[in-house]
DNA sequence: TTGAAAGCGCTAACAA
DNA sequence: TTGTTAGCGCTTTCAA
């Protein structure tokens, strides 16, 4: 509980070195012989000495701040994914500057815009906004940015492979028997819907493939289509959809899957199959990206978790 | 979607004065002529000046940052309050830092470390940690600081009254006809529980001036606690507890109220009662008191949701 | 009313 | 290997 403050010029004044000398030392730079190194960083530690990251920035160096910007925190999908991020990066010296865009175009480049006159060191984007104009302005804002969920060509990106999972959990689905396939579709508000736009079309081009029935509906027409006489599957793009339709499904006996496996699904008890993204990996993936320039081979493996609803 | 970055030098020399009189245009400080500032002001806009956080730190200004430290995302109670606090910060000109501490006392003590170094313009704390040392640290460090939900002494606390709110729970229960209350008690892991201490204590006290039978258990209990032959309800001082007792509750025809209102109750449609808090109010009075120095009269309104469970 | 200058704590380039 | 210096973009004080 030391409070600490003392500055390199103030350790330079109690080791009789240069203030470029702790500098060397505290950032392992070269030039510098192991025992002032070692007297510097002695005496850094006694002292509690922490970097000043404002005078960092403005000198050229690194923040140390993440930027991360989200739609919102109405999905828990979302909330993992932060709690998951902000843990990376404190324990990589990191802190986590958040913002939400709920889906607003606007507030999202307004967003970005403070980030980057923040000199943040990077920024995990799950953008609303798509084009290649965006793109070119994210471009050519030379601030390292990850894209989550959705896609925007030319930038990478950290998610799973929306169209493998959605055709594991058709066949999930058709493996236990179902013959007709009901999927939910989201009502969308914002203009870049990769992920959505991704697992939808993977699964019409499954079903076709497959020649199974299949229907796509939304969240209040979804009963309607549950027939008596044959076994119906729903396929829910968003597990907060799944939840909602659980217990219709239990009543018709029809099998029902959701996306993302949310906490929510153990928290509550709930009987329901969900495809899983493996969350810290992917907070992972984006994280070193930003700080260590790691490249992303983009597809985080998903896995289907079976509770018996299908 | 400019890109900006022009300095108070830069404008200065556009404008032909010294960087200091841009100062005084650009922070509304005395001293400079109507004239010169308007010009001043006009050129800011036209090339997209935005202050430099960072060296308005170093130089001794603002930061421009609030910290906001809490346990985690697992209650969107904290989702709600995050995303509040966000766009009334945004709103403000501020950015959010924000870190988790998981209920554990060091991390919390190193987030606020992390953030006084950091030179946060205040924080706001929902604290796990608790003691008289713990406040006095926080005290010495000289920066504001707004608890919220758990109180610590001699720092400003922001949240409902839970001592009322649980009297109200417990009066609306009682005037439907239910007699016995059964409460159900989280397990708590962290030292600090002011809040959910207030609102146990508060039930205690008023069921017994009420002379209502009234029982405390935990989760896995409470269904055991209903009689056939007592008109029963069940109290459940957070959400989560009382979603996954209601089917419990319908089944055996007992009454049931949460806490904290949180927004899944809606997103399921469920019928639950619950104690509203006003968030965006709360997240309001604490940003003000930290940037302004707002005063805070530390309970804001609370409000029972009647749903139809009780 | 305005200008000039020092200094915040760093980074980086150059000199010794 | 080490010291010195300039400079990042601000705030603040003192002089003009």
């Amino acid at each position: 509980m030391t409070k600490g403050n003392i500055s390199t010029t103030e350790i330079a004044r109690i080791c009789g070195v240069s203030q470029g000398t702790v500098d060397r030392a505290l950032n392992d730079r070269k030039g510098i012989s192991p025992k002032t190194k070692e007297m510097i960083l002695r005496v850094a530690r006694e002292y509690g000495y922490r970097p000043n990251i404002h005078a960092s920035t403005i000198a050229g160096g690194k923040s140390h701040l993440i930027g991360v910007v989200i739609f919102d925190l109405n999905n828990p999908y979302f909330s993992d994914m932060l709690m998951s991020i902000e843990a990376y990066c404190t324990s990589l010296g990191y802190s986590t500057v958040v913002m939400f865009t709920d889906k607003d175009h606007e507030k999202e480049i307004e967003c970005i815009q403070s980030l980057y006159y923040m000199a943040v060191d990077g920024i995990i984007l799950c953008p609303a906004n798509s084009g290649s104009a965006y793109e070119k302005y994210l471009l050519s804002l030379n601030v390292p940015i990850v894209t989550l969920g959705n896609r925007l060509s030319g930038i990478p990106y950290v998610g799973i492979d929306n169209a493998s999972a959605s055709r594991d959990a058709v066949a999930h689905v058709l493996k236990k028997g179902y013959k007709k396939l009901i999927y939910v579709k989201p009502a969308l508000k914002q203009r870049n819907a990769f992920a959505q736009a991704q697992r939808l079309d993977a699964f019409i081009a499954v079903c076709e493939n497959e020649k199974a029935a299949y229907v796509v509906t939304d969240l209040q027409n979804a009963e309607k289509e549950l027939d008596a006489d044959t076994p119906c599957a729903i396929i829910c793009p968003t597990d907060i959809y799944a939840i909602q339709l659980l217990s219709i499904a239990k009543k018709h006996s029809a099998g029902i899957i959701g996306f993302d496996n949310i906490r929510l699904i153990e928290e509550l008890g709930l009987t329901l199959d969900s495809i899983a993204h493996n969350v810290p990996l992917t907070a992972k993936a984006a994280v070193d990206h930003i700080i260590s320039g790691t490249p992303i081979d983009c597809s985080v493996p998903h896995q289907i978790i079976v509770r018996g609803s299908v």
